[in-house]
This record gives C-alpha cells, structure tokens and sequence, in this order.
DNA sequence: AAAAAAATGAGGGAATGCCCTAATATGGCA
DNA sequence: TGCCATATTAGGGCATTCCCTCATTTTTTT
C-alpha cells in the first residue's frame, strides 16, 4: 500500500487526484494541502510514502520551499512535483531540492500511476519529453566540454534582475530595488542574454514566464 | 439528470470532475474536451445541458472563442466559466459572450455543485467575491453617473497594445506588428494607463497577466 | 596560487519613451 | 439629421533609457 498526501492550491485537482489514485487497490491518499506550510504538517502527521506536490501556489509557502524543508526533516519520504508545463528552469531546481521526479498535470492516468510507483520504490521519474531534454543537454554539454552540473545556467543575481526586467521594470528601478548601479544591472542582463543566446527583450520575457521566474499570485 | 460537458486543457482536473460529479445521480459527464474546437463538437453530439469551461487553454482554440461559438450555434447550452483566479476583466467578456456564470476552480464541492444546477436550470451564477465585486463596480458607476455597460473598459485595440506591451515589445516592435505608428501606439498605451489609473510599466505587465491577456502556452 | 566566473561600475552615442496637441472615423442619441 | 463622446490614427520636441565597450573587485573553481 502507498501512502499519499496531495499538495495542490486547487480543491477540483486534489479531489480529482484523491478520487483517481483511492480508485486503485494500492494507493491510499491519507492527506491534503493546499499550500506549502500544511503540507509540511501533513507529511510530519501522516509519514506517506509519496507527496504530489505542485509547485505554483500563490498563497501561503511555495512547492519549492516544502520540498526542500519535507527532505531536509523527512528524507524518506518520495516527493513527485506535478507542473503545468515543461520548464527545465523549474524541474532542475526541484530534483536539486530533493524531490524524485516531475510529471505534468496533463499526463494520461496509467503514465501518474506509473510515476507515483516509480518514485514510491525510490527510483526517479521524468515525463518523456524532460527525460529527452535532460539528454539532449547533456550530451551536447559533454561535447562542449562544459562540466555537467551547470544546469542552473544563470546565477541568482541574474535570475533575480530578469525576474524584474520581465515584470517591467526599467533598469533604474530595478538598480534601485537591488541597491546597485544601473551598469550593473545592464551588465546582468546582458550576460543573461548572451547565456541564453536571447537577442530581444520579449525573448527574456518569454523565457523568465516559462521558466516559472515569475508568478503573480494575487 | 443533468448532462454536462467538462472542457479544460488538464487531464487531471477533467477526470477529478467527472469522478466528483458522477458521484452524484442527477450528473451525467457525457463528454470531455480538453481545447475549444474539440469542445464544440462534443456540443454538436451530445447536446449537454451545461458545459463547464475553462478558459485558458493553450491549445487549440481558447475558452472565450469556444464560448462565443457555442452559445451561437447552440443557445440553449449552459455554460459555467471555470477559473483559476478572480478576474473580472476576463469573467465580464465570458458573461458578455453567453456564459451563465463562472466559478473559481478552488471552489468547495458543494458550492460547485450548487452552481452547475443553477445555471442549468437557467440561472446564472457567480461565485461570492464576484458578486461582490460586481455590485460594488456597479453601485460606483452609478454614482458616477457612468453607464453601467463600460466594463469592458478597453478596447480592443487597447487591449492588444497592452498585450504586447507585457510581453516585453518595444512602442517600436507593436507599431510594426500592428502596421501603425509608434505614436499611435504610444497614445493607445497612454490611454489605457489612464483608463486603468495605472502609472508605470510593471503595473501594467501586471494587470495584463492577472487578467488573463497574456498567456504563453508552450 | 592561478584561472575562471560573477558582481560591480563608467562613458558616450543611438534609440526609445513620454507629454502635448490634433485630425479623422465611428457610433449612439437627441 | 446633426452633435457629442470615444476610438484610432499621428507629429514634434525633449528627457530618459538602453546598449556597447571597457575596467575593477570579489568569489569560486581547479
């Protein structure tokens, strides 16, 4: 038997989830959450085997953070982030944060059972198209030469300058924000984009959207 | 017997609400789509009572364009908005377009099941924040003296400027892609910051995605 | 310790954005 | 029909911002 807490802001998915995974002999969803801090209670209460957690929940702590805190307390227990779409940005810092694998919302039925088997016996799961990319990058940083651990492209400070320059800000703002010159900023993001090999400011914004960088809760 | 139809791009949340409504007898899910052509056909050959739909599909035609045509071809279909969040821009253009009402997807169970035979058997439905929302807006207006039908406060027009604005393009860029000038964008972007009370980028590029007009897909 | 990468910043020319003004269409309403 | 409000279009001019090249200090990696 698998025992499963549910981690997700929507009350239609953690129903559809619990009704879904109850349906099958093996699985037992013994908890909910609908944000970061609860989850972290219900795993400390329940000890389940596996957590679905999605990751954009706007309010109370993020899917991130839980994760990394349930295996910093509980590193047992299996943790399988859920995600709307498939951003590597996203993927690679939950499995960096110890969670054992990535399935998208949107996948058929026997594909989460498969992945909620997978990581209960402690292997890792990636749906087959970030399975494909983790591949493809891999190989083409080993011919490049580049050493294999610098998925995280982009430092913090860039991350969090692109953070703003795709909320809007003008640089200065973002100079302002970040207690540092507007050189510097400038410098950042244009270090962003040669990284990324990015030419236009859409282009950031489209990438720091996708890469889940953002997130207007409200 | 209510016959329903479940439109909404996540598989996850499709089968969560089918298993949820056929819990109960009166429901019948009698179809699913997961984008808007897939969804009027389901319309065309199941003729169900009520259509729950979400609206921001990345594939395939979008929820509002699915509504629109529906409602046309079949207007005595009833149709509850399904939304992630509270934002009335995109409620009142659903409404506008024929939709009985809509309710958020975090909603209880049971207030979900009290809107859908709500709006089957004619009525419309909004969830209580909206409702409101909605007579706040309205008692405003009419002390203003405003007509009350300006809630679709931009044009479209104005609408796509600011789209294009959030997305990151320069005055330069949407002039060119709209085939105007770069003054005639300036103005549009002017006049929705004051329509909007809005006074720097970033709140526009916020207000663009909290109301939904943006939306990268991939 | 040496080398690479990150974070910080400057100067100057080109590009962009913003304010004020305004012509032409469009649509409802008296 | 004629008028008023709004939408869409656009020009001129000035301030700001952005981008490119180059340079220094700090941190990390080897």
């Amino acid at each position: 038997m698998t025992r499963i807490v549910i981690v997700d802001d929507h009350a239609v998915v953690r129903s559809g989830l619990r009704m879904l995974l109850n349906a099958v002999e093996e699985f037992d969803v013994v908890g909910e959450a609908s944000e970061g801090n609860e989850a972290f209670k219900q795993v400390e209460e329940k000890h389940p085997d596996v957590v679905l957690m999605d990751l954009s929940m706007p309010h109370g702590k993020d899917g991130l953070s839980a994760t990394s805190e349930i295996k910093k307390q509980f590193p047992t227990t299996h943790i399988l982030i859920l995600t709307m779409h498939d951003d590597e940005e996203y993927l690679f810092r939950g499995i960096e944060l110890g969670a054992s694998g990535c399935i998208l919302k949107n996948a058929p039925h026997d594909e989460l059972m498969k992945a909620i088997r997978q990581v209960a016996q402690g292997d890792a799961y990636l749906y087959p198209s970030a399975t494909k990319r983790l591949m493809e990058d891999y190989m083409s940083k080993m011919k490049k030469g580049d050493s294999v651990d610098s998925y995280r492209l982009l430092t913090d400070r860039e991350r969090e300058v692109l953070a703003l320059v795709a909320k809007g800000y003008a640089n200065k703002d973002i100079a302002e924000q970040l207690i540092i010159s507007v050189k510097t900023v400038e410098a950042h993001k244009s270090h962003v984009m040669e990284k990324l090999q990015l030419k236009t400011r859409p282009e950031l914004v489209e990438y720091a959207w996708k890469k889940g960088l953002i997130g207007y809760s409200k």
